[in-house]
DNA sequence: TTTTGTGCAAAGGCTTTGCACTTTC
DNA sequence: GAAAGTGCAAAGCCTTTGCACAAAA
């Protein structure tokens, strides 16, 4: 799924952008890396064509963003993570204790979209949603080391308290 | 649900913290507004309160959030937004294009939760979760204008594009 | 009286912006 | 050759931090 280079040219003109050094290197370096954030790309970019600078790197997530080229979703508190479209959609678990990301397909939230979508005609962007809470080996560490929170705390059935 | 002023005092030394000034106008503010960002929070603080600084206010909320007498959620891009713990638990639907958030009971999420929990052992905090997409109000001003996505793109069920 | 919390002001980090230059079409 | 994109450096914005002082227990 992740090829050598594909036709970013094409797909850049295709909506109406121009194709250039750093436009390619973000696109092909995010598909290289799957998720990243801005500086990780940075870095990533900056492997190959070291004169891309930062700024442009932003301009340039923003602009790819727009055009659909890629997405972004809120994962940790400030920067956000951009992905690639050519990846699977998925949704993120996040981890709010070791920071951990997994990533699941989108049917586990189908039902959620259908549910919201019929309620209220909210159409759920699958790509964009980071379900935060704890991981499985966080959850396990901390019944060892004696439990931070009660695990039924009374009232609110799922919702789960910070650490 | 929001009676004047509830028994702070013994909340906050419950969890081990000083009852200050600055803790119960937080608390207070919070409360009244249901939910808001550190800087609308300082605004509803100072009006009662005009000798709480931003600082504090950062500083208030972090230890509140820990203690759990308040929560959060990543609603926009950069801040939190932060929500008194005695509102109803609820999940957030945040439009991408007007901005607007809707609540939803948790509910709607249980299904979600329970199938993370079965498939990976992830336990959802279910009051931190945000949903974005596309409230019908939108959807429908973007059909008048004519559609900027396809509702039933190829491919990805109910994924939505950036417009 | 000791410990914890707060105000103020400065420092910090990430993001955006202005402007002249370069690249794309 | 015109329009769009980029690099650099400066400006901005929000958040955190240090330290002396004030309030709580």
């Amino acid at each position: 799924m992740a090829g050598p280079g594909p036709d970013w040219d094409v797909r850049l003109r295709a909506t109406g952008l121009r194709s250039t050094v750093a436009r390619r290197a973000v696109l092909q370096a995010l598909r290289e890396a799957g998720h990243a954030t801005v500086d990780e790309l940075c870095v990533a970019v900056q492997r190959t064509t070291p004169d891309v600078s930062l700024s442009t790197i932003y301009r340039t997530l923003e602009v790819l963003d727009e055009a659909g080229l890629v997405t972004h979703a809120h994962l940790h508190h400030g920067s956000p993570t951009y992905h690639s479209v050519d990846e699977e959609p998925h949704v993120h678990l996040v981890c709010t204790r070791c920071g951990s990301i997994h990533q699941q397909p989108i049917e586990v939230a189908q039902s959620l979209a259908q549910q919201l979508q019929a309620s209220s005609g909210f159409a759920v962007d699958m790509t964009h949603l980071a379900v935060h809470g704890r991981c499985a080996a966080c959850i396990e560490s901390d019944s060892d080391e004696g439990p931070a929170v009660e695990p039924g705390s009374p009232g609110a059935a799922s919702t789960l308290a910070q650490p």
